[in-house]
DNA sequence: TCACATTAGGTAAGCGCTTTCCTAGCCACG
DNA sequence: CGTGGCTAGGAAAGCGCTTACCTAATGTGA
């Protein structure tokens, strides 16, 4: 592998011209040199050595992104956001899968940090879980006290630069819309129980219900994985424990297109004989069918919000800001009256 | 940020102790010893910089992989069989998204040589495109020739290890199905015209049409871009310029999604009125309805071979080494007899 | 008791780059 | 022709870590 040594000597000049030059220093030089030295690079097909750069340079440029799976299509959404701010910035993007593993989050974190990044982002929900939640919080103020910034999206338990999307209103207004229509037997695939973003869209649909006049009792909840199987098991869980269901919601579409998928191989209609909701709004929403009535969460948007308070330098120590991001109810046509 | 030598200091030991200690070197250190460096640690919270680490020692450990785009979920599936490989031998992955640009993928692999990484793996379609081509070969030579791996998954124009889906007989199994049931005026949605996948499996569609005594006009051939929205444009486009079509074949399943939400505008019926059919069985394949008759290629599973190649060092010397994959029909509920 | 292994730990030389500071050469001016 | 102010380029000091090599301080055998 070429050095810059190798190059410099080539070129019959030193390693310091040769530097400046390939890097473009506003120091001038000579033509002639700039010539001798870039023919050089070309004929030894130099690369520089990033983490030689990295370690004598020492402000730190690249951002790092933990996420749950940048393949979910909920991440894949928020991420492209980030991505944008971040390239449009000239920062690299390291992207962190933990995998909904809170242990796994906390590697990250020191990773990242063991990376020189600059900030860190961290998208998805918050766990129920107090030594983790403390754990995490303590590895992001030894990170922010040595320089580095954090900011988080949905994540409202930990204090700090945020990016919130208002899960309790979308729980709210996806169980009114059913409320609306005349259910009240209604059945709710949750997510994993310790997410915060189960119980905050849990916490909106009580509300709407309460609203209404009626409950949501527990067991017309089934606590699943957020992915399509689950959220078929929990649907058939759910028909076989309360036959009189009118309506089922699931807490994210995949899940809802599980219950679908389901609903088909038992025979029962949608939304003639069931109605089905989901959450996200995700691209395949639109195309099964029928087409899913759920919530839209601006996920690009968040995510460049997030990198934007990222990248932001200047919080001259007034507090954390945090901003708040509305749900949009999406009304298809898996959702109708009762039978 | 606390580095190696404040905690040798605070330990009041050398730094060199300090760093064999905290790297788990084979050397043997007095338990005191150990024990006094692993709490300045902790009080220090002290994390190695990476890039340090990696300049000190000369052993690359990282894999660099080149994507179209990971939450293309054909490419999440390969990325999930590369990552599950990489992990079992405790490497880590760092994926580039060159969004099908070619410049993009010739500044990745800079890039990736930059980051001293050990191997790189090219996942996605070639290009017809010879002056690209040469270029990224010389690229991977100049990086091979510094003792770099290069492993490709889909890229038969490159010489070296590959893994290489068997597009072709995929093209041949699906037009071969279509002309089995009877259709012979089929609409092609195909991919972008300068990729090979496209053409490779294009030219499949060929062979059975040849085979079946038909022919597939170039004027039943729109090319797209392997997403929805152009699938669903060219399938406009197709649907007006050959009224009497009675089959669509999308050359990936994105595009026949596309196809099936402009035929539920225009109230055509599928299977009935039109046969749809794709390519790859992405998981929403199975979502959509009707459900897909498609082509599978076993993505995880290339994923993982070619991280196998990747990794494995031995070849001594004795060519390039490439596997086959092979394709397979998946009937679903998407094509039937023409009407 | 002495020479010699054997050990635990330290010293210092890099890894490949950037960048501050310095020097030598040049010009203009008096 | 001497001085000062520029300028282009080089020397060298790190950046934070690893590791080959060295040095005391032990333990061993004759």
């Amino acid at each position: 592998m070429a050095t810059l040594a190798d190059v410099a000597r080539r070129a019959g000049v030193s390693p310091a011209t040769a530097s400046r030059i390939i890097n473009g220093s506003s120091k001038p030089v000579t033509d002639a040199l700039r010539e001798r030295v870039l023919a050089a690079v070309e004929e030894l097909q130099y690369v520089p050595n990033a983490h030689a750069q990295l370690l004598a340079r020492s402000h730190r440029s690249a951002i790092g992104v933990i996420v749950h799976d940048v393949s979910d299509p909920y991440f894949a959404e928020i991420t492209r956001g980030l991505q944008r701010v971040a390239t449009d910035n000239g920062r690299l993007v390291i992207i962190c899968n933990s995998y909904r593993d809170p242990v796994k989050e906390l590697e990250y974190v020191e990773l990242l940090r063991a990376h020189q990044v600059a900030a860190i982002v961290l998208a998805g929900s918050g766990y129920h879980d107090e030594g983790f939640t403390k754990a995490l919080d303590t590895k992001l103020r030894v990170y922010e006290s040595t320089g580095g910034r954090v900011a988080v999206i949905g994540r409202h338990e930990h204090a700090g630069d945020a990016v919130v999307p208002d899960n309790e209103m979308g729980g709210y207004l996806i169980a009114s819309e059913l409320y609306a229509l005349g259910h009240d037997r209604i059945g709710v695939i949750a997510g994993p129980k310790l997410l915060t973003t189960t119980t905050d869209r849990l916490s909106g649909m009580r509300r709407a219900a309460r609203e209404h006049g009626h409950k949501l009792p527990a067991r017309r909840i089934e606590y699943a994985d957020f992915d399509r199987g689950s959220g078929a098991a929990a649907a058939a869980a759910l028909l076989d424990a309360e036959p009189e269901l009118t309506a089922i919601a699931a807490l994210n579409d995949s899940m809802a297109i599980g219950a679908l998928a389901l609903l088909r191989t038992r025979g029962i209609t949608v939304p003639e004989q069931m109605t089905v909701v989901g959450f996200d709004d995700m691209p395949v929403a639109r195309d099964v069918t029928p087409a899913l009535t759920t919530v839209r969460l601006p996920l690009a948007d968040m995510g460049e919000r997030a990198m934007t308070l990222a990248l932001d330098e200047h919080r001259d120590g007034q507090g954390p800001r945090i901003e708040e991001v509305g749900a949009e109810l999406i009304r298809r046509a898996s959702a109708g009256p009762p039978r």
